[in-house]
Order: C-alpha cells, then sequence, then structure tokens
DNA sequence: GTATAAGATGTATTTATTATACACCTATAA
DNA sequence: TTATAGGTGTATAATAAATACATCTTATAC
C-alpha cells in the first residue's frame, strides 16, 4: 500500500520549488537534486502545471514556480490530482462489479470511511506545514 | 491506490465461511463461488491459517472453518496481515533512505497519520459487522 | 491397504502497472 | 538564429501481482 513515486515527486518538486531561494526552478535542477529521472518529472511537472499548482514557462530563462504560496496548496488536493485512482477495494471501480457479495457486503462502506479518514489528514495540511522542519535545501547535485 | 487481491480474496474467503449453512466449507467451492483462481486461493486460505483466522483440516472430508467467531476477528488484523507492506510513500520504506529531504519532511510524518486514520477505521470493525447487511448467499456456482 | 479428496508447497509463467528512455516538437529570450 | 526551456507521443524496461502447473502430504472412507 503505496503512493505511486508519480505522486511523490509531485510533492517533492512542490517542496522544491517552495524552498529554492528565488522560488524559480528547472525540471533539470530538480531531477539532479532527487537523482530521478528527468523524463519522468516532465510529465509530472507538466500534471502540476495543467491542475493549476505551478506556472510553467517554455524557452530560455524559462522554468517553475509555484502558481499559490504553499500555504494555500493543499496536499489532499496534490495527492488527488496526481493519484489516478482510490479504488480501495475492487468494488469501487466501476468495471469490476462482478463480486456475488454485492450489493450489501459492509466491506465496500468500511472501505470508503477509512478511506476518507486517510484523506481527511492529507487535507488537514498544506504545502507551508510539510516544509517545517526544512530549513534550508542543499542545491549541490546528489553524487550517486 | 487499492489492496491487492490477495488481501480483498482473504477476506470474501472469511465472509464466505462465516455465512456458509454449516460454518464449514472448502476451497474449491470458494473459487467457484467468486469465479476466481483456485491456486490463488489456496496461499490465501494457507496464509489465512497460518495467522491463526481460519482452521484448515486436510484429507477427505477435510476444509475449512473460522477459528474465531466473527464478532472477535477484527478487519484491521486481517487486513495487516495479508498486506505485505504499508509504506505510504518511499520513505517509509527501510531499504530507501535515500531521499534528499530527509530527515526533516514533514510528509513522512503526516502520511504516517493518514495511513494510522486508515486502519483506526478498519480496526474498528468485525467480521461480524461487515457480514450485517448480507442475509443468505446463494450458493450456486457463478455462471460466468 | 488403497483409492479418493482435501490442503500444502515450490516454481514458472502471464499480466498489469509503473517507471524510464528516446525522439522529436514548440516556445521564448538573449 | 541559436540556445534553452518545457510539451508530446511512443516504446521499452522493471516491478509486482496474479495465475497456472506439478507434485507432495494428510486424512477418511471403503
Amino acid at each position: 500500500m503505496q503512493i505511486t513515486s508519480y505522486t511523490d515527486y509531485a510533492l517533492r518538486v512542490l517542496m522544491f520549488i517552495a524552498k529554492s531561494p528565488t522560488g524559480q526552478t528547472t525540471i533539470t535542477e530538480i531531477a539532479d537534486f532527487f537523482n530521478i529521472s528527468r523524463n519522468h518529472l516532465v510529465k509530472v511537472v507538466h500534471q502540476l502545471g495543467s491542475k493549476g499548482f505551478v506556472k510553467t514557462t517554455r524557452g530560455k530563462g524559462g522554468g517553475l514556480a509555484l502558481q499559490r504560496p504553499p500555504e494555500m496548496i493543499n496536499i489532499g488536493d496534490v495527492v488527488r490530482s496526481m493519484e489516478n485512482h482510490f479504488n480501495w477495494v475492487e468494488c469501487f471501480d466501476p468495471a469490476q462489479q462482478h463480486c456475488r457479495l454485492l450489493p450489501n457486503c459492509g466491506l465496500k462502506h468500511l472501505f470508503a470511511r477509512a478511506g476518507n479518514a486517510y484523506l481527511d489528514v492529507l487535507d488537514s495540511a498544506t504545502l507551508a506545514d510539510v516544509l517545517l522542519g526544512i530549513t534550508t535545501i542543499d542545491l549541490n547535485p546528489q553524487i550517486p
């Protein structure tokens, strides 16, 4: 039970931008810092852009910045925007309605409550909250 | 974000046994009912046995029964016993401690709280609770 | 005491999802 | 007009999960 690295990277991107001195950075810089696939990050960043979390600018001197201050970026929103489903059990998926315990099985309701409890906690925090313990980021590229 | 079918099947097995008229059934009967892989179920059932949820008996006339009444079987316990990890984000995995935001990143703590909230809900219910809406099970094998 | 029916075990294969790589496109500033 | 930035689509690789298969062990019935 784990979020995808796609979602994980999205959160790291936001944290990195928020902590970078100028508030402006590039995909390459982030990929080098975390030592992760630049190609994968491109897609993460693009989606963060289309969901309104970051502002991307192409061309020379371009890069990334937050669209809103960290206090206004909710972690639950980010996770919901990046993770592609929350079908906690099979029967949540509209395409998989063949379990013979349907429709009266109490599991579905229980897992719905559990999933909501999970997301409620994420909804209770902003980007600013998860940055609290981090003072500065050492921008030297990662030595593998 | 979904539990594995391995865990899903485990829960269904317990529900099926609890609702079967004699309280005794076989792997083949369960696999036929849910129209799922018998081979996979064998492993699920074996683990349910080794974790103390079901009593398995080999040989002719053997099969499965619950080791405890449904009121004494906690859903959170079952999920914890079947799901093989709850590394909500990468840094929960002791083998993956290379994220450069460690150790002061607030995400870890936040996801720990979210994961606990999720499991707390599952811990609040027993097998008896999730069976409440189910009156009887039609034991006729599934027509695919 | 042997045939049958049940679960147990280990390995191999298939499938699905996720992550990564690659090639090329578009935009923009110096 | 070139260098640098993100955007897009497709292909491949890696991983995890599910399934299949073969064989073993145990227990009961006859």
